[in-house]
DNA sequence: AGGCATGTTACAGG
DNA sequence: ACCTGTAACATGCC
C-alpha cells in the first residue's frame, strides 16, 4: 500500500484534477472490494462535486456538498487514474499504454466527470475500500476513531512517545507500525526509519532511550517529507493520480536490499532480512543495535 | 507449486 | 475493558 507519503501525493494530484467537477455518472465494474460498495450511497455522488480532499493517515476523505463524505483506503494495491478524454491523444496517453499491459481489468469503479473527464479506481487485490459517511459518523467510524497522531504533526512528540510505551512490552518495529500509536507508517518506511536511527527492529520499546526516541521522531519526519517531495515510492503497484510513479524507492537504504552492502560508508556488513510480526524486516546487524 | 507482497480488522486468548 | 498475536481477505509475480 501506499503508506502516508504515497497517499499524500495522490491527494495532491487529485486536488489539481477533480475538484469542483460535477460527477455525472458512476460505473461499478466490481464492487466487491474490502467492503462491498454501497450502490445507494455511491449514487448520491451524481450531480455533486468534490469540493475538498483531505488525507488522514493513509485514508483519503473526499468532501462533497450536502453533508456527504467519501472515505477511501487504497489497501495494498489501490490506485487512482485520471483521464482527460477530451484533449488527450488516446494512443499516446499513459492510460492507453497501461491498457496494453494488464491493469485495465482491475478498474473497479469509474467516476464520469463533466467535460469528458474520468476518475478510475483500480485495485488489483481489492484490499482497498470506498465508504460513505456524513459529518457526524465519519470521525466515529471504526477506521478513523482509533487512529493515533499524524507522524508529521506536533502531537507526535517525545512526551507522547514516552507515555505511550510505558508498561508496554513490544518491539519497536511493531509499535511504529501500530496505527494507534502513530498513524500513517507502514512496513517500508518503518524499515527505513529504524535504519537511519541505528535501532534494531527487534529492540523492545522499554529499552529505547530518550535520545533514541527523539532520533526516531526526527528521522520519521525527515524521511516522510523527503518521500513526499520525491513523489512517493512505487514498488509494484503504486502510482499517483496522474499516473506518474514516485522516485523515493531509489532512496531506500534497507527495504528490499537483502544481501546488499550496508550503505553506511564505514560498514561492510550485509543487509539482513528477518520476519517480525509476519512482515519482512530489513536491517544492518552492525549499524542497528 | 509455494512463498511472498506497500494493510487492516475480527477474533481468540491472556 | 485492555493488550497482544494470528488468520483472513484477493491477486499476481518469482
Amino acid at each position: 500500500m501506499p503508506e502516508l507519503p504515497e497517499v499524500e501525493v495522490v491527494k495532491r494530484s487529485l486536488e489539481t484534477k477533480i475538484l469542483n467537477l460535477n460527477i455525472e455518472k458512476v460505473k461499478i465494474n466490481d464492487g466487491k472490494l474490502r467492503y462491498k460498495v454501497n450502490k445507494t450511497a455511491i449514487s448520491k455522488l451524481i450531480g455533486k462535486k468534490i469540493i475538498k480532499i483531505e488525507r488522514r493517515s493513509k485514508y483519503l476523505i473526499f468532501h462533497c456538498r450536502k453533508n456527504l463524505f467519501m472515505l477511501v483506503h487504497l489497501g495494498m494495491t489501490g490506485k487512482f487514474f485520471f483521464i482527460d478524454d477530451k484533449k488527450r491523444n488516446f494512443k499516446t496517453s499513459f492510460y492507453y499504454k497501461l491498457n496494453l499491459k494488464k491493469d485495465k481489468k482491475h478498474d473497479r469503479i469509474v467516476f464520469f466527470l463533466q467535460k469528458n473527464q474520468k476518475l478510475i479506481y483500480n485495485d488489483i487485490r481489492k484490499f482497498g475500500f470506498i465508504k460513505f459517511y456524513n459529518k457526524d459518523n465519519l470521525l466515529k467510524s471504526l477506521h478513523l476513531k482509533r487512529l493515533g497522531p499524524e507522524p508529521l504533526g506536533k502531537n507526535w512528540n517525545l512526551k507522547y512517545f514516552k507515555d505511550y510505551i510505558l508498561n508496554r512490552s513490544r518491539n519497536i518495529k511493531d509499535i511504529l507500525m501500530d496505527q494507534k500509536f502513530v498513524s500513517g507508517l507502514g512496513n517500508i518506511y518503518v524499515n527505513e526509519i529504524l535504519f537511519s536511527s541505528s535501532i534494531s527492529p527487534t529492540r523492545q520499546v522499554d529499552k529505547i532511550k530518550n535520545f533514541e526516541m527523539k532520533k526516531i521522531i526526527k528521522n520519521t519526519k525527515k524521511i516522510l517529507k523527503n518521500a513526499i517531495k520525491l513523489g512517493g515510492s512505487s514498488i509494484k503497484d503504486f502510482s499517483s493520480g496522474n499516473g506518474k510513479k514516485g522516485d523515493f524507492q531509489q532512496h531506500f537504504k534497507v527495504y528490499g536490499k537483502k544481501g546488499d552492502c550496508c550503505s553506511n560508508i564505514d560498514c561492510r556488513s550485509k543487509i539482513r532480512q528477518v520476519t517480525i510480526s509476519n512482515r519482512s524486516s530489513f536491517f544492518c546487524g552492525n549499524c542497528q543495535k
